[in-house]
DNA sequence: TAAAAATACTCCATAGGTATTTTAT
DNA sequence: ATAAAATACCTATGGAGTATTTTTA
């Protein structure tokens, strides 16, 4: 009879930083690490660090090293494709939440007469 | 005569990180910051330490302690809505890159004779 | 009164910095 | 030879833990 083993496989859970997608897509902009991390108020070792990191999790290459400029490889391509769609939506959300929370500020009560309101209120709706 | 001055206004960039939107929505699956933390195994002052600190960047919140079981407010409606677009957008990424990767992996060469291939290669197509 | 969320603190993992080396034109 | 990327190493921020104190039904 064999022994019976369980296995947790704990898989380190990769790290995705929605805001240092654009890091990748300014690199593919700037064709070149240096020039983006400029861009980026960041150090291009910093920079350097950041791309090894998730091309690992990613177990892919986003960038070409090999030629000046550098290029985008088939999975880069497909990286900044689906970042860009994740960038928007992001930014959908921040104006989604900025609208709620103005609104928010800007909910009031104004005492009125019934009769004269239809030509009040309008005024205060931009 | 006026002195002048200039002023840089360093705004702390907002910090997302994609992985942790699932935090906001078990919260509101599970109705409990001590049940979501059950099911993501971490800790529930972990877990109420992350919800503040995206309420205070948001400067809104997203659920309504106020009552039990807690419930989303309307800011928390739509950081939901949106996060699991986001979510489902990120999984794409990774399907898509996983996928690109395979391919790169089985991608070979078969030395065969030109006149046999016909018959031999749709059998490696799945 | 009991269950759940917030607070206080501590610690350590890692993002980002500087200095340097390696690589590619 | 020069410019750009990688590597080595260090520091400091903040995410997550344990212990404890508010809350609210």
């Amino acid at each position: 009879m064999y022994n019976s083993y369980k296995f947790f496989i704990i898989t380190k859970e990769e790290y995705m930083d929605l805001d240092k997608f654009k890091y990748i897509v300014c690199i593919a902009e700037e064709k070149s690490f240096t020039k983006a991390a400029q861009k980026l108020y960041i150090s291009q070792p910093a920079l350097s660090q950041y791309v090894a990191t998730i091309e690992d999790q990613f177990k892919t290459k986003f960038f070409d090293r090999s030629c000046n400029p550098l290029k985008l490889t088939p999975a880069g391509e497909i990286f900044i494709k689906k970042a860009l769609e994740i960038i928007n939506l992001k930014k959908e959300l921040w104006r989604d939440l900025e609208d709620s929370s103005n609104n928010k500020i800007v909910t009031f009560s104004i005492g009125i007469s019934p009769n004269r309101s239809p030509y009040i209120l309008p005024l205060f709706i931009p």
